[in-house]
RNA sequence: GCCCAGGUGGUGGAAUUGGUAUACACGCAAGACUUAAAAUCUUGUCUCAGCAAUGGGAUGCGGGUUCGAUUCCCGCCCUGGGCACCA
């Protein structure tokens, strides 16, 4: 790093200029402009972290010199398991390694240039925060929105703690990548489920389009129907869920998930109780992995039991398949092997009668024996009684309708979202506020009560037997009950680190605050500056601290703690870095840091390279052979400064007034739309010009307030010389004058059939006659036009000419 | 299988209410300066034919609409991301 950045870095931090007063600010200058915080890892600060801080930072600044006062706050997501199984491996508490780690990344945040405003950081970890997080989570249990409950959950063996649906990718642990394992747990919830409907509305959301999409995919509302039917000698109906009842007159069985409610109920009337017993304890043992490796091969077993299909008197035979999942729907599936692929596969399995009741666009309506006839999408009814030549979509609501009259079902509303598994077995997370009573029950801890401390003298060894660590604390278990204050215990699970992430933006502005001591945020604060206004992080969180984030916000103004319900207003996602292809990190040993070529080049040279590599939402492979380029193009940039300050002459004026103002406009629209590589470039071309015209010191103002987003220290040094009032950051943002973008005179492209022929330059204000006369007198286009009789003369102003040409 | 994004020189990329494809940068080549190197500067650089003027071809592939398509439409192929036995 260069003298004149830390000569910079120190003014700014000795001026306070990146300080916010939030009390001060007019509710329409502020900005919120946040970046997800990282993690404290021992890794320190990558090019990755840089190529999603140092561009929103740029984008900060911008907004600042447009005349927002802009909160640009940073922190840490300091708890979570590295920490923890670094500790277990080498004595280090989590307390001590995470302080270290934060310090480093200060360190290097603080070369980096950046404006936040560092006296309202945070760390998730830190009692001061966790304190609060226990608030919002017995918030959400006085609502009910938090519950126990026992449940087949996912289970990582080598992590030794349950995991969120969200952390489970293909059957192994996010995390470590082992297994994961199905177990039947007791465990701590939020009923996310409960706000399925309002987290699709994006109403007033400025997102990006997949992000919105993931999430409602994720979410996956359905809207479909419980059929009931009567089970052979049995007193109670079997329910099964469908989207699809316009094919029940093709439903020729019935399957049940082993898991499912009907097997617990009607296994005594079973016929072959032996089999099924063995089915279903072979399926609970099969992990995800072993069911996907099986290539979703059907099995299943009979159970001798018949339901009646109202609809046709038919009897369909149940079976239990572990092709059927026990928490969808109802657990019970109806089979209708001629117009669904699985039911297909089952019945050839199982040889049961396909009917078909749907033609398709092929118009094939032979019985269907291979699986290229199944008819899933779009079609026409037959052998369907009253549904007869009906498309499916007509005929889907008719019998929803005729099924409700007769009083066989219902319409219902599925989501695929599950309720949030928040608990983990491990020490380095916030305690859950919650003790056990043997008389009173599960007692919340009293707000008054808040923080439940973590105790710093734990052992971090797992011992295996699916407990924290916290469990064989006595000083942390035993307590006394608020309620009868006899002898208790407390909970020993802790939260899942995404719990403490989920409202950590509502936190920032009131930090430092007084209030901060007595509130998880501070309520007249938070009115003003909340939501954020600008978000920017990776597209990975779009299914888990976007979606959690979302839903607390909406439960904690449901419950009259905020007035907004949307916690990020506008949301960026900065594209991924890779290097040789791959994503940067430490198992593939391809991580690059950052800090040798800030070392080198200089922050600003480091962020504007990483700027120029493309555009942000689209990130590359990381390559550093291109940043000599940038280092050049700040010594010409310097260069033409340094001939203003010098009081250099200007050869061609209206030149170098057209190029400046032409400048302002594209590099304002570009970084507007953060597409900060198309800035640089046309400061790039502005520099060529102006090394030709000259430079005065007025221009040269303009053109670096231009660049001063993107790096700061040069442009505050060159603001300087030019005797520019500190801080270039206050100083308003160049507009351009409209009257310099017009030029003299056009250049018209004249195109012949559609080719290009040659060009014409015309005076601007020159018209279509004159322009047309003028393109056919060139003389690469005339001999063109002589090849036949021109039918068609295309003018658009200011553009191009065109002419059509017949054979004659 | 489903949803989303993308495919342009040797490389990163630019250009889309349809209007001069390849801006800017890297790299490479030649030249200038230098004892030399580095740095810097100048020129050239999609491809084919041609001394040139100019002409043909090219934005993943194949069609279509249009005077004109990287841009719009239809059908494919490939890459990346997300979801996945959700009934």
């Amino acid at each position: 790093m260069s003298d004149i950045e830390k000569k910079w870095q120190k003014k700014w931090a000795s001026s306070k200029l990146y300080k916010t007063d939030m009390k001060k600010t007019a509710p329409k200058d502020k900005y919120y402009n946040l970046v997800m915080f990282p993690y404290p890892s021992g890794d320190k600060l990558h090019i990755g972290h840089w190529y999603n801080f140092a561009p929103a930072d740029s984008h900060g600044r911008f907004m600042r010199m447009h005349g927002k006062t802009v909160f640009e706050p940073m922190g840490f997501d300091s708890f979570g398991l590295p920490a923890e199984n670094y500790a277990i491996k080498t004595g280090v508490h989590p307390e001590k390694s995470i302080a270290k780690n934060a310090s480093k990344m200060v360190e290097q945040l603080s070369v980096m240039g950046t404006m936040y405003d560092w006296d309202k950081t945070l760390k998730t970890s830190d009692p001061e925060y966790y304190k609060w997080t226990q608030w919002v989570f017995l918030q959400l249990y006085k609502a009910g929105l938090a519950y126990k409950k026992k449940q087949g959950v996912n289970w990582c063996p080598s992590c030794q703690t349950v995991l969120a649906n969200e952390q489970v990718l293909e059957g192994a642990c996010e995390r470590c990548k082992h297994e994961v394992e199905k177990k039947d747990l007791e465990q701590w919830f939020f009923k996310i489920s409960d706000y399925a409907e309002k987290l699709l509305n994006y109403d007033g959301l400025d997102w990006p389009e997949n992000t919105k999409a993931m999430q409602s995919n994720w979410i996956g509302k359905s809207e479909g129907i419980n059929i009931w039917y009567n089970v052979e000698g049995a007193e109670d109906k079997i329910s099964v869920y469908t989207t699809r009842p316009d094919t029940n007159f093709g439903a020729t069985f019935i399957v049940v998930a082993p898991e499912s409610e009907f097997v617990k109920k009607h296994f005594d009337s079973f016929e072959n109780k032996k089999n099924v017993e063995k089915y279903i304890n072979a399926s609970r043992k099969k992990s995800d992995i072993e069911r996907i490796a099986e290539g979703r091969k059907k099995t299943g077993v009979s159970t001798g039991l018949f339901a009646i299909n109202s609809l046709t008197g038919r009897k369909m035979p149940i079976f239990v398949s572990d092709f059927v999942l026990a928490n969808v729907g109802t657990g019970c599936v109806v089979g209708v092997p001629g117009h669904d692929i699985r039911d297909f596969e089952f019945a050839i399995e199982k040889k049961i009668e396909i009917v078909r009741v749907v033609v398709g666009k092929d118009g094939d309506k032979s019985p269907i024996t291979k699986k290229e006839q199944v008819q899933e999408e779009s079609g026409v009814m037959i052998n369907s009684e009253f549904l007869e030549g009906m498309d499916i979509h007509k005929a889907t609501e008719a019998i929803k309708d005729h099924i409700e009259k007769n009083g066989w079902g219902e319409r219902v509303i599925n989501y695929k979202l599950r309720d949030w598994l928040i608990s983990r077995q491990r020490y380095w997370g916030a305690p859950i506020p919650i003790i056990y009573c043997k008389k009173c029950g599960e007692v919340p801890v009293p707000e008054k009560d808040l923080p439940v401390e973590l105790p710093l003298d734990v052992k971090f060894e797992l011992r295996g037997d699916g407990q924290s660590p916290l469990a064989h604390s006595r000083k942390f278990m035993n307590v006394v009950c608020p309620k009868c204050g006899a002898a208790a215990k407390r909970e020993s699970d802790t939260m899942d680190t995404f719990v403490c992430s989920s409202w950590y933006f509502l936190r920032y502005p009131s930090m430092g605050n007084a209030a901060s001591k007595k509130a998880a945020f501070d309520k007249e604060v938070t009115k003003k500056w909340v939501p954020v206004d600008m978000y920017i992080g990776g597209p990975e969180h779009a299914c888990m601290h976007l979606l959690y984030a979302r839903f607390f916000t909406k439960a904690l103004h449901d419950l009259g703690h905020i007035d907004f319900d949307e916690p990020f207003k506008k949301l960026i996602h900065q594209g991924m870095v890779t290097k040789d292809g791959a994503k940067m990190s430490k198992s593939k040993g391809n991580v690059v840091s950052p800090d040798a070529f800030v070392e080198k080049y200089g922050s600003d040279v480091f962020r504007m390279y990483l700027m120029f590599m493309g555009p942000f939402t689209q990130g590359g492979s990381w390559d550093d052979k291109g940043i000599k380029g940038i280092a050049r193009f700040v010594d010409k940039f310097s260069g033409i400064v340094g001939q203003a300050v010098g009081g250099g002459k200007v050869s061609d004026k209206d030149s170098l007034m057209a190029a400046l103002h032409k400048t302002i406009k594209k590099v304002t629209s570009d970084i507007e739309k953060f597409h900060f590589n198309t800035a640089l470039s046309a400061l790039m071309e502005f520099v060529a010009v102006a090394q030709i015209t000259g430079m005065d010191k007025v221009s040269a103002k303009k053109v670096v307030q231009l660049i001063a987003p993107m790096a700061p220290h040069l442009a505050e040094e060159h603001w300087a010389s030019l005797g520019g009032k500190y801080s270039v950051f206050d100083s308003s943002w160049p507009k351009f004058d409209p009257k310099y973008l017009i030029a003299s005179s056009v250049t018209y492209a004249i195109q012949v059939n559609g080719k290009m022929r040659g060009t014409v330059e015309v005076a601007a204000d020159a018209g279509k006659a004159d322009v047309l006369a003028a393109a056919r007198s060139e003389s690469n286009v005339a001999k063109h036009l002589e090849s036949g009789k021109v039918v068609k003369e295309i003018f658009v102003p200011g553009k191009i000419v065109g002419f059509v040409v017949k054979a004659s």
